[in-house]
DNA sequence: CCATCTTATGCTCATGGAGAGTATAAATGG
DNA sequence: CCATTTATACTCTCCATGAGCATAAGATGG
């Protein structure tokens, strides 16, 4: 391992040789509630592996998610390239490394596979869900449950840090909720033994937390999609992908909302929309409404020639 | 392929194994000047492939740059994984994708291997460097063949499309430069075959735009990782890890200015980074300097544990 | 017809952060 | 003493943002 100098040309020893997977995340929002497509009885997201025949890795994925879900994908994009070793098969066993992508459509009626079905993606993460002010898992299991995995630490330095880990992630302390740091709050649960992944993967007490679990990392990469869509929502324009070609300004927010798992100013949300010019009147107004009709808007396409590059904003307040 | 709903198991036919290379995207900030480490005279970055004796893929990673380059690996986050296939090899040739990571470190004397050299990464991105304002290239050479490439369109609504494109990028037409923009530039001179890669994988005319060209995608990877430290220093405290121990305010914001390739105003600068508290004075002060002499600072280590998931501002002025 | 409910939409106001400029202090070298 | 260079302290304006108030436009029930 010592004069390797220089960088070795292609040369494919069996040994070396690894599998890709390709796994996706790929959401919808309907009715205001956050979907993702799963298959097998709602415990894994579609994948499946990067074969010879595939001529990228985005049109793999596609094939498969097709294959096993009727559905096809629309916008895509990476979110991240992990290798799995240790926990799936022995030590001696090859590597296998899982590809994750995002993927935002329009749920559309009767296009699922027999096995594939769309499913809120709050029930695999209850937690995550602040629409209606904290949900009472936080304080009632979470909160104690990490505090006791605090005062589990030998060290009282180490002690503190758990704590403050933890109050960090879930807002606890009187600190504010951040709803981008879904993956760190998974992985925090992860760490402390909380969820079903831990027992199965490390062997150790009964999982507590409440949330359904997924196949090998799934759930964890559905964490950082659902991290990644928050956090991009906010200065990119890509809502519109999940949105029909007209709708009002309030189902707009509502599908915000849901992916944010919060609330927004309509006032603001309303101003700040317009102001971008976004959205464009189609001259027709919302049937079947409550209130006061609204009108039907559509997404500008121009946008996304002018501005797909630089930046879009939303209103995700704080406090 | 119409009925797989099932996801297949683990199956590892020889077909679809592939292998994988990691790549790293090393940087430092040495005098005001952002250096990349290189391998191969230059021409190509630390990189192998991943192997069955590597636990992980960042162990991988750092084995293989360590080995080439003599130079531990510090804080590394991963970039983006792509399949090559079609460029490298024929289409019969197996799949190959690179996993690429950025690295960030400081300099240190004599380490290197012997064919490793640290490069100032505008010596790659002549047109990224804008802190002694717009470089020439862009108005003299950039500017007018990104026209003339625009023009080359067949159809009106391309050319226009095109143009604007490159306007967008490039900060043309009165624009404003975004130096976060740096991939999309790079692929922009690839798509307009306007750099020695273009020619080399499609064959076409000569390159045209000034600065050095590398190994395969290397110098895209390269670009991928400028961009994405562009826009992390805005909101994470990622600089520090490029700094030396202690430091005045000015060197902390020259590195800066050396990573945007852009100025940022010194007072505002400051007024920022103490009031997020991200620093402490040492207490000594800065020795050899030329004008009124300058307290050393060192990094406060505390916001990594306090804020390391939330956020940190850097000021990047527009306009 | 009126009261009430629901949603849509317009407007105002206070706050704080960011960009930019002015002024002064502390060192060095002639 | 003066020019030069860097450090440091203030100030001012503009605007984005969060938040609240008020009104409009429809439906529904008495």
């Amino acid at each position: 391992m010592s004069k390797v100098n220089k960088r070795p040309q292609t040369t494919v020893t069996a040994l070396d040789a690894i599998t890709a997977d390709l796994v996706a995340v790929l959401v919808a929002v309907t009715d205001g509630d956050p979907r993702i497509m799963t298959i097998e009885h709602e415990a894994a997201l579609p994948s499946g592996p990067f074969q010879f025949g595939h001529r990228s890795l985005q049109m793999g994925l596609r094939a498969w998610v097709e294959a096993q879900t009727g559905h096809p994908l629309g916008y895509v994009e990476q979110l991240y390239t992990f290798a799995d070793r240790g926990r799936s098969g022995g030590p001696d066993a090859p590597h296998r490394i899982s590809i994750s992508y995002l993927g935002l459509t329009r749920e559309e009626e009767g296009r699922e596979g027999a096995d594939a079905q769309w499913s809120s993606w709050y029930d695999y993460f209850p937690w995550e869900d602040h629409r209606d002010g904290p949900p009472a898992i936080l304080a009632k299991i979470i909160a104690p449950k990490l505090k006791a995995w605090a005062r589990a630490a030998d060290e009282p330095a180490l002690q503190k840090t758990r704590w403050r880990r933890a109050a960090i992630t879930f807002g606890l302390d009187g600190r504010e909720w951040n709803e981008e740091l879904a993956l760190q709050r998974y992985e925090l649960l992860y760490e402390a033994a909380l969820i079903p992944e831990s027992v199965r993967d490390t062997g150790g007490s009964e999982a507590i937390v409440p949330g359904r679990a997924m196949t090998s990392d799934h759930r964890r990469i559905l964490a950082t999609g659902i991290a990644r869509l928050r956090a991009k929502i906010k200065y990119r324009p890509v809502v519109f992908e999940l949105m029909p070609d007209e709708f009002t300004l309030l189902q707009l927010q509502r599908s915000v909302e849901a992916l944010a798992g919060r609330l927004v100013h309509k006032q603001n949300f309303r101003r700040l929309i317009e102001q971008q010019e976004l959205v464009e009147e189609t001259g027709a107004m919302a049937p079947d409404t409550i209130g006061r009709p609204a009108k039907l808007f559509r997404f500008r396409q121009g946008v996304l020639a002018e501005r797909a590059v630089v930046g879009t904003k939303l209103p995700l307040s704080r406090s």
